[in-house]
Order: structure tokens, then C-alpha cells, then sequence
DNA sequence: GCAAGGATATTCT
DNA sequence: GAATATCCTTGCA
């Protein structure tokens, strides 16, 4: 157990890159924090995809309908789905409220609450605990109650930073798709043991989508 | 370190 | 009925 907490500050909404590829690529190296009664569990997010306007993969595609309507709010409410009949998963809104668009977090490097989540995923390496989209939400028990949350409170489930400046950013093409398989909208940190999938780049660090 | 296959719920690219 | 923004286990290299 740690005593001291890391120095994270919560992110306002307006601190949020509007478009949604850049709010992808800027919330590599930033936090997700949950505080909770028993104390606080946090990672650095090491993995995330962009689902655009316009993509046929998005939900979002066929316009709102009641179980996507998270991702027509304002930019940094949770959207929590379920796929494949298993797996939750936990995304972002981004654009303007009333434009359905989002970011998939698909891995985080666990930093505080490890014990907690732990006992989320009995007999997981610390590596594979929140490694995968589907994993992270089990390891910190997020589930269908988060949709619609607002990720910008600094209270309860929330996204923060530490370090200031750009971190540097991999890109690849996403995971998991049978279409649209072609667009460079994953983002990944360099050299992070939490990543899953491929750390290969495909494009420069710090190269624009 | 892969690759293949099954489980499972909701939507309808 | 088919598809899906996945994970886990098993088997093989």
C-alpha cells in the first residue's frame, strides 16, 4: 500500500483537445483515477484508439440511439459498452455535445490501488492487469452504472495529468476490426510493458495523425 | 512467443 | 441469423 498519493491534478474539459484523433494521442501519459471509499486506485493510460465522426466502425455511426447516447455528450463523459458479450468496455465523448464521437482506453499502467484490483483479477501479473480494454474495466470494476459519467469532476472516476508538455506518442492502425482497418488511430506509449497488441511503430513519435 | 476456438449479450455495417 | 471496439485456455513451436 502506498501512503503518499501521486500529484495528480484533474483535467477540465477545456483543457481536452476538441478533435477526436487529438484527444486520442493527448490522453497517452495522462491519468484515470477512481477514488473510492477505501482509497484511491489510479494508472497512467498507456493505450488508447480514436472512433471519429464519419468511421463505420464507430458506434456512434448510424446517429444516437439510446444505448450510444454517451458519446453525443460533451467532450470527457464516460461511454461504457458491452462486447462480445463479455467485456466492458471504457471510452471517452469527444467533439461538441450533440456529435457522436469517442476514444477507446485500452490499457493502463497500474499505479495506485494495486490491491484493489488485484483482487478483481485473481492471479493476473501485475503486467496483464489492466492490459487490454476489456481487462482494465474488470480490474477497476467499471461497468454499465458509468455511462454517461462525467470524467472531468476530479471526483469519483476521473482523468488527470502529472507531467506537463506532450508525451511521445506511438501510432498504429486499431485492433479488432474487420473494417476500416486501415486508419493509423491507435496510440500507444513507446516502449510501455502495458500496451497490448503491437508496439511497432507506424509512424514518428510526435508526427500528426 | 504465437494461433485457434469457445463463451456470451446486444445490436443490426 | 450474423456480427461484434474481447478474454481465456489449450496446444505447438
Amino acid at each position: 500500500m502506498r501512503n503518499q498519493r501521486l500529484p495528480i491534478l484533474p483535467l477540465h474539459r477545456d483543457d481536452l483537445p476538441v478533435d477526436t484523433i487529438e484527444l486520442a494521442r493527448f490522453m497517452i501519459g495522462k491519468y484515470l483515477v477512481h477514488d473510492l471509499p477505501e482509497g484511491r486506485i489510479s494508472g497512467r493510460v498507456v493505450e488508447t484508439e480514436a472512433y471519429p465522426v464519419g468511421d463505420s466502425t464507430s458506434h456512434a455511426f448510424m446517429g444516437r440511439r439510446p444505448h450510444n447516447g454517451s458519446m453525443f455528450l460533451a467532450p470527457g463523459h464516460a461511454y461504457v459498452r458491452l462486447t462480445y458479450g463479455l467485456s466492458y468496455m471504457l471510452n471517452m465523448s469527444a467533439e461538441a455535445e450533440q456529435t457522436g464521437a469517442g476514444i477507446l482506453f485500452r490499457a493502463i499502467e497500474p499505479l495506485e490501488g494495486l490491491a484493489f484490483m488485484e483482487a478483481r483479477r485473481p492471479g493476473a501479473p501485475l503486467r496483464d492487469l489492466a492490459r487490454g480494454p476489456g481487462r482494465l474495466t474488470m480490474a477497476r470494476g467499471i461497468g454499465p452504472s458509468f455511462d454517461g459519467h462525467d470524467l472531468c469532476t476530479g471526483r469519483g472516476l476521473w482523468i488527470g495529468v502529472i507531467e506537463q508538455g506532450e508525451a511521445s506518442v506511438g501510432v498504429t492502425t486499431r485492433i479488432g476490426l474487420s473494417r476500416e482497418m486501415h486508419r493509423p488511430l491507435r496510440f500507444f506509449e513507446p516502449g510501455s510493458a502495458f500496451v497490448s497488441g503491437p508496439r511497432k511503430l507506424l509512424l514518428t513519435p510526435h508526427s500528426r495523425a
